[in-house]
DNA sequence: CCGCCGCCTTGACCTGTGTCAAAGCCTGCG
DNA sequence: CGCAGGCTTTGACACAGGTCAAGGCGGCGG
């Protein structure tokens, strides 16, 4: 592999890692340290990043696409636990704990991503405290929005779930006018986000849809009146919850 | 303060922090430096060690107790997402993020624990890679919880939880006659715990009992056979999930 | 000893959501 | 062009579990 080609590969992904809050602000020097192990991996939609009980042998951090982090019940059917999406960093947590991942990994996209070697990595998190920091952090990030996920689905219904979705991706602060939000998976998918069926999702749809609140054309929903909707999930939060 | 009684200090704390996973292997002369700064606690049932949203100022093992970990609804009611028991440790998560506690803790028994300090902790972890290493273990640990939980939730009806809940403290391999189960809290308390109510959980116990599986009596549960029980949580799991 | 107050239990009822089934709609392929 | 196979929508239905209400049981203070 010719030098220059080997140096600006180098430089990507220092620019890539970079823009991972996990490595944000370490010096470059550092990011280039990284740089040398860190693969670089393509996922078509479908394939799978790791399965449940597999030995860990690092984490990903996603530059483009979506991965469904999830579980397969006894009966073979599969449990979302989260759809990681481009900037994000997953399976982290993973790194330090014994028994292998505790879920599985399933691109929902093409992908794009770089894996990060286990070893290499703990070797280096142990002369730099910084970095090791910097894992907490993020890890920290991951059980704050398990925690959410978690009492999300103890006190809200499929309806609240759905307009928190959807207020997620809305900019804040809230546009006064229409906000559209085009759907980068099927719908069965945005179900199973939201540990729902697609029937559910459906009807919430149609409830949102018949309220006023959403139009809804094929892939694309648009937020008629972001502020109104936003009225209308604290509505909701303050009798089903 | 007399010197003598200094040093019993210490080397009672130090060996309480020996007990606790994190700074389980770590050389005494670390322990040492540890238990400078810890702080001792006490709690009597219902006291709270801090709000959601608090700014953190260190986080918690706890030595002999429980504390329930949760939220509160927009009504008030709250929403454990997890119990945690004496050798435990929790909060650590909350250190390196921003924002504050994401949860409230409050003692559900008489409690005894040790604070940790923030910034002296993560002082300490800068020059201690090591430490960073168990910290991020326990986060780790702390992670897999979650998403234990979160899976309990979404796939497993009432009754499939508290036996799985009976079953994680009856001694592995299961002993082929009755075990009895001491009940350290309320039964409502507990209802809380599996993210249900009093009434709910009381039907349960009702059919298990009725199904010759366990004998209630007061707060104690007497596990008529445990290698039954298991085979009917397997069971449930199979049709239910 | 009695009454109060928490906690637990049981019954009746209602609602949200999963399940099953049928039909509509797209998209790609022969 | 037309058909097949996904996805989505809608309806009908079943059931777990939350809510409300009415006792029962027990412990503690007066």
């Amino acid at each position: 592999m010719p030098e220059k080609f080997h140096e600006h590969r180098l430089t990507a992904q220092t620019a890539a890692l970079r823009g991972c809050s996990m490595f944000a602000d370490l010096g470059s020097d550092d990011l280039d340290r990284i740089a040398k192990f860190v693969e670089v991996r393509r996922a078509s939609r479908g394939d799978y990043l790791f399965h449940e009980g597999e030995t860990v042998r690092g984490f990903f951090i996603l530059r483009q696409g979506a991965v469904n982090v999830h579980r397969l019940g006894a009966d073979g059917t599969e449990k979302t636990i989260h759809v990681f999406r481009q900037g994000q960093s997953f399976a982290e947590g993973a790194l330090a704990g014994t028994g292998g991942y505790p879920a599985s990994a399933r691109a929902v996209e093409d992908c794009d991503l770089l894996f990060i070697p286990r070893v290499e990595f703990l070797a280096l998190i142990k002369s730099h405290a910084e970095l090791a920091l910097h894992m907490i952090g993020s890890m920290s990030q991951h059980l704050r929005l398990l925690v959410n996920a978690l009492d999300d689905l103890q006190g809200k219904d499929v309806e609240t779930r759905l307009i928190h979705w959807l207020l997620k991706r809305c900019p804040q602060p809230r546009p006064p006018g229409p906000f559209e939000i085009a759907l980068d998976v099927t719908k069965t998918a945005l179900a199973s986000e939201l540990s729902t069926r697609n029937e559910t999702l459906s009807r919430a749809l149609a409830s949102l849809r018949d309220a006023g609140q959403i139009a809804v054309e094929g892939k694309r929903i648009r937020i008629l009146a972001p502020q109104r909707l936003e009225a209308r999930f604290r509505g909701n939060l303050g009798e089903a919850d």
